[in-house]
DNA sequence: GCGAGATCCATACCAAAGGATGAGATCCGG
DNA sequence: CCGGATCTCATCCTTTGGTATGGATCTCGC
């Protein structure tokens, strides 16, 4: 139940080009139609209507074979750049990364779960302030959001 | 938008009157054009070009549709799981806490740090449904928040 | 067939998170 | 003493997350 999870393995470049390929195909099939049997003495709805059910079949072809192939998914999440490529280290700033002593405190709540408010009342600082030090920490962790923060902090040993 | 998703699940008489309304809608929004915007004044190659285009996403949708039919029964497991994988990762509500299949994939994505809006793009659901299933998500793990989902769910063994 | 559960979706609403900017206070090494 | 880093806080603004409600299908078991 999960296409583009399954495509962004290895089935979506062999699917786009088969889709390439096809689409190649079929223009060809109607240029040849085309100037062969001069179509222009046919209306146009005829042509449209030729074009129509050759590109729906290859419509279905082609969400068959999407289909098909998630069939045998495993249903276990695909890794996403958090799990290859953010996770490797920046080759440098070996076990920090620039994060200051506070911002780790502030890593460690979000780590547990904690909202920015409960961060803040129990570092007893105001809600800006853990607000600033998050951001801060996106920005040294390239993350976006504080789940990938935390995820990203464990990778790389910030946080047990 | 999400074509695959919408038509996941419905009768073979509820497809074919699908396909049928939309085949009419295309036919009409066809006619529409060509009249409206004198189309005739383009070149055919591109109408062409509009049809297959249209009629190419039609037939994936009613690919999709067909071939998600069959695939509702089994979510298909991986050929080798280990066998503590095996007992609490079985799709339907198993051991755990009533977590359903799609739930658990959506707090899959989540554990990846992935926002609600991109687990929408990777299941071809919409956002509103993947809020649904996050809400009911933290019903289920008695959490308030995606980043104690997380915790949780891995506290308790149902993702790794 | 019917009810229960699952999946999907929409809309509205409020809360929280995140980004940007600016700024005052403190501490510390050069 | 000065500059830089750190910590603190505020304000404004946008995006995202989470809840609630309700509805539509479809599947499955009784």
């Amino acid at each position: 139940m999960n296409a583009s999870a399954e495509l962004r393995r290895s089935g979506f470049r062999a699917t786009v080009v088969l889709y390439g390929l096809a689409l190649a195909a079929l223009v060809f099939i109607l240029k040849y139609v085309e100037y062969r049997f001069l179509i222009r003495d046919l209306s146009v709805e005829v042509y449209i209507g030729v074009v129509a059910v050759l590109f729906t079949a290859l419509g279905i072809w082609v969400g068959s074979k999407l289909l098909a192939e998630k069939k045998n998914v495993v249903p276990a999440e695909p890794p996403h750049l958090l799990d290859e490529e953010a996770l490797r280290l920046p080759a440098g700033q070996a076990g920090s990364l620039g994060i200051s002593a506070r911002e780790l405190e502030v890593l460690r709540s979000m780590a547990n779960g904690h909202s920015n408010q409960e961060i803040a009342d129990k570092l007893f600082i105001s809600l800006a302030t853990v607000k600033s030090h998050s951001s801060n920490l996106f920005g040294k962790l390239e993350v976006r959001s504080r789940t990938q923060a935390v995820l990203k902090a464990k990778a790389v040993g910030v946080i047990p």
